[in-house]
RNA sequence: GGGAGCAUAGCUCAGCUGGGAGAGCAUCUGCCUUACAAGCAGAGGGUCACAGGUUCGAGCCCUGUUGUUCCCACCA
């Protein structure tokens, strides 16, 4: 037989294996009918992107799913790709073209994508390379891209059928708008952050001569733009204002003073100057109140050429410059510190600027019907459950969604514009003419959001609009997994898109994590400097470390913070596996044959048998359930506690005795190994891969074998609670030993009183190799006058010790017991004593009660007993 | 303003449908016992945030309070 290597060294076989499975095509998915499809869809990263912590917690939920599912005999699909990312991308090549000193219009459309797609191909691979690295079992071969061939082809079905059935429509509108990505962005891509601002009191004199409207604004600058003054009407304070005109002050222009409910009365001086291209409750009205609406901001937020004396200024400028003016001119009343939220864009952290432009959209609330049923009837659940509500939340009170960016990578926009006609378009066909007057047209030159084409992942990658085998056997894909973070962007939009194209919700479940922060709990970000890359984790602890980290601890949904500690932690139990099974083939002949579990099983064989088929049983219905961290650290427990300190070591006297004995334990040995190989192998692919091929000799490979499940016949629990006995004598011999401070070299005979004889008989080599044991007698009533005393609930043993032992301290000692015994006494007594319990609790916990009671004094006899000897 | 999460050992967190408070790390003690010192054997340490309630029984269910984090809406 092969020898594991003396080290565990993941870097000597990760990269090795990963090849094989894909030399294999292990992760290579096909349409068997004779099978049951399980499929997955990653959350395409983006193409150009690299993984940080946060993909590596989420392809590591995925692949352990997808991992435990094929070998649980499904035909699984976990479809990779990436996503092209518009405004990402977009600003990275900007910003890099901006060193070169060219800008986008330099290059031309055209020219620009040939660059974005260069772009592109150079670092599209990186991030695959990264998945492998975390052995994420992805079928390769099925890999897509949001702007390949298909899935643009489903852009534009998806974009022709929403126009026909009237859900898109392109419209004036005030949307929110980056001035640093140059670009319109959807609500969803605004975050909201409190800022530290002043509020302008400012002084609006009548047009008649007959005064001052005060009002406090956040903004003086949109004052340019203002196009009314409101009140409410219900405000008796300026009842005979509504109707009047005011004179904007530095641009002499006279406006009308509305009355408009929308207005607060108690809010600041009850009046509030309208500025409708620059926000959207001033946009709305505006609205009711047909009032101009003027831009007076450029793309990038700098004033326009119609106001001459602040043109060219930057908002920020300008503010200072008309506050000054303001305050020159005698408008400015005071000026007061204020908190307030300000809108930035999620990508670059810049403060939207509300805009009026002209942008398509697509109206929401209907389509957003099915899709809330969709959950509502149980189709889909979220786990945990809790995040329904933030769905519901935001699907229930949708806005239209702005699907235009003026950006170049991305998919364009289906719309032609006839300028001679002024009719407009949408189709399929690229080389537009215009069907009513013949004329070449013109296409938008709008892209679409980068989400519009992700909605559509789950069907377009497996081939719709075709009606593909792919599509028919694999939709609707099983689970998908993905963080809290982009349920509203992501999630929600895919459900919305599944029930409309595909009249079928596109997942069953939504696994949702948490967000991976750092050792202080802190987000991860790049201004922060705080991020981890997994790859270096991976180099200096092995990616099975990385995923066992995170995939335990923490359960779905919740944040997890990342400490090194951690991932030693699941370093170190990579590396006891390692040991342990280096032990046992250490210990195999060289031509060991696994012939299965032996009918005439030991004791403590049947005992660890039906110790690991309970764990077979929780381990598929934790994973069941998506209960991924229970389930690995049942495995840690299992693997380390109860095979490796226990069964091992018990194992020890049989592989020295050699023959039949030592044959007999092998096969336990290595039955068991390879059962928990297996159960492990969706946590930690590599090591089980490389343990498991070295020790079949590379007959075989782990990721095909089949997951272990329960199995009725090794239930021996009865025999496997007879043992726990055992094991409670030898825990409770070494406490007594340890505790007086014997040390481990001394050696001593033990005196058994107990009605177990035969257990602790055939269990003596055990205290003879684990607690140092000469010999073992059985009797009654055995007086020693210097002897340790280990007590369990069926077994008083008398240590007799030739030295001298510490009187007080052993006394002290077996106080502690009395105490515990008594304490535990009293807890069941005042449980048996409560009628209500006797009458009202099932019957079988009643009596598991009493047997404990009867245990528990039996013990605290027998621990009095030995106080008494001491005492004499 | 609306909603959600969290509060359990010194630290980080598990604890599934209510039925004997757990793990890892840290601390203390003793061990190089020929798989593993990235280890072995032991020990100490918790009023499960607080106050009520339901129940025979509550870390878990209900109500309220406090602290904290987040999401949504957004008052100029």
């Amino acid at each position: 037989m092969k020898e594991l290597a003396k080290n565990y060294d993941p870097q000597a076989f990760e990269d090795r294996i990963y090849q094989q499975w894909m030399d294999k095509r292990c992760f290579h998915a096909e349409c068997d009918p004779k099978k049951v499809p399980y499929t997955i869809v990653i959350p395409p990263p983006n193409v150009t992107g690299q993984l940080h912590m946060g993909h590596a917690l989420d392809e590591t939920l995925q692949d352990i799913l997808i991992r435990w599912k094929r070998m649980s005999g499904f035909s699984t699909l976990w479809l990779p790709g990436t996503d092209h990312a518009a405004i990402a991308t977009e600003a990275k090549i900007v910003a890099q073209m901006r060193e070169e000193g060219l800008t986008k219009e330099d290059l031309g459309r055209d020219g620009f994508m040939k660059r974005a797609w260069a772009w592109k191909e150079k670092y599209a691979g990186r991030i695959d390379q990264q998945l492998m690295k975390l052995g994420s079992s992805c079928d390769w071969e099925r890999e897509r891209f949001t702007m390949d061939e298909g899935c643009s082809k489903a852009v534009k079905e998806v974009f022709i059928k929403y126009y026909e059935k009237g859900y898109i429509y392109r419209g004036e509108r005030i949307i929110n708008w980056c001035p640093h990505c140059l670009t319109s962005i959807s609500n969803a891509e605004v975050t909201y952050e409190e800022q530290e601002g002043h509020f302008w009191h400012l002084r609006y004199p009548f047009a008649d001569g007959s005064g001052c409207l005060e009002l406090a604004t956040t903004r003086p600058e949109t004052l340019l733009g203002d196009t009314a003054v409101a009140v409410n009407p219900k405000d008796p304070r300026y009842k005979d204002a509504v109707g009047k005109k005011v004179i904007l002050p530095l641009v002499g222009r006279e406006i009308p003073v509305v009355a408009d409910s929308y207005v607060d009365m108690e809010f600041g001086t009850g009046v509030v100057k309208i500025t409708p291209a620059h926000d959207p409750n001033d946009f709305m009205v505006g609205q009711r109140h047909n009032l101009p609406v003027l831009n007076v901001m450029t793309d990038d937020a700098k004033i326009t050429e119609d106001y001459p004396k602040y043109a060219g200024m930057d908002r920020y400028e300008a503010r200072k410059a008309i506050v000054a003016d303001l305050e020159a001119g005698g408008y400015l009343i005071k000026v007061e510190p204020h908190v307030h939220n300000v809108g930035t864009c999620y990508r670059c952290g810049t403060t939207v600027e509300p805009r009026v432009s002209l942008q398509w959209f697509v109206k929401m609330a209907e389509l957003a019907k099915p899709a809330i049923e969709a959950v509502r009837s149980g189709e889909i659940k979220f786990v945990p459950e809790r995040f329904d509500k933030l769905y519901y939340n935001w699907m229930e009170d949708i806005r239209d969604w702005c699907i235009s960016r003026q950006l170049w990578w991305g998919h364009r926009i289906p719309a032609f514009y006839c300028d001679d006609c002024g009719e407009l378009t949408v189709t399929a066909e690229d080389s537009a003419v215009c069907p009513k007057c013949g004329k070449p047209m013109r296409q938008d030159p709008d892209t679409l959001d980068t989400w519009f084409s992700s909605a559509l992942w789950p069907f377009s990658t497996l081939g719709w609009p075709d009606k593909t085998d792919d599509l028919q056997y694999f939709y609707p894909t099983d689970t998908l997994v993905t963080g809290y973070d982009i349920i509203t962007f992501w999630v929600s939009r895919m459900i919305v898109a599944g029930m409309e194209h595909m009249d079928q919700a596109p997942f069953k479940h939504v696994l949702i994590h948490g967000l991976v922060r750092d050792a202080q709990g802190r987000k991860m970000s790049k201004s922060l400097g705080n991020g981890i890359d997994p790859l270096e984790v991976i180099d200096t602890y092995g990616a099975d470390a990385l995923r066992f980290m995170l995939a335990t601890g923490n359960s779905p949904g919740n944040d997890m913070r990342f400490t090194d500690d951690k991932v030693k932690a699941a370093r170190n139990f990579a590396n006891k596996l390692w040991n342990a099974s280096r032990f046992v083939m250490m210990n195999l002949p060289d031509d060991f044959k696994f012939t299965g579990l032996p009918d005439d099983l030991r004791v403590e064989d049947k005992w660890i048998v039906s110790r690991f088929n309970q764990l077979a049983k929780d381990v598929n219905e934790n994973l069941d359930h998506f209960e991924l961290g229970v389930a690995s650290s049942k495995l840690y427990d299992f693997i380390w506690d109860v095979y490796c300190d226990w069964y091992i070591e018990l194992t020890k006297p049989r592989l020295r005795a050699g023959g039949e004995t030592r044959a007999h334990a092998e096969q336990v040995l290595v039955w068991v190994l390879r059962g928990m190989l297996k159960l492990l192998h969706p946590f930690m692919p590599f090591i089980t891969e490389e343990i498991w091929q070295v020790l079949t000799d590379g007959a075989s490979m782990i990721i095909l074998e089949d997951f272990p499940v329960y199995d009725a016949a090794l239930d021996f629990s009865a025999v496997a609670n007879d043992f726990e006995k055992v094991i409670a004598a030898i825990k409770a011999v070494r406490m007594s030993r340890q505790e007086l401070n014997v040390p481990p070299s001394v050696k001593a005979k033990l005196y058994f009183e107990t009605l177990e004889v035969e257990l602790f008989s055939a269990a003596s080599i055990f205290f003879e190799n684990m607690v140092g044991a000469t010999e073992i007698e059985f009797g009654q009533n055995f007086q020693f006058k210097n002897a340790l005393t280990a007590v369990t609930d069926c077994a008083r043993i008398f240590i007799p010790m030739e030295e001298l032992v510490d009187r007080e301290k052993e006394l002290q000692r077996l106080a502690k017991e009395e105490a515990q015994a008594r304490k535990e006494i009293a807890i069941i007594e005042g449980k048996l004593n409560n009628p209500g319990f006797c009458e009202k609790a099932p019957a079988h916990l009643v009596q598991a009660e009493r047997e404990k009671l009867a245990k528990a004094k039996e013990k605290l006899a027998k621990v009095l007993e030995s106080i008494a000897v001491w005492q004499e």
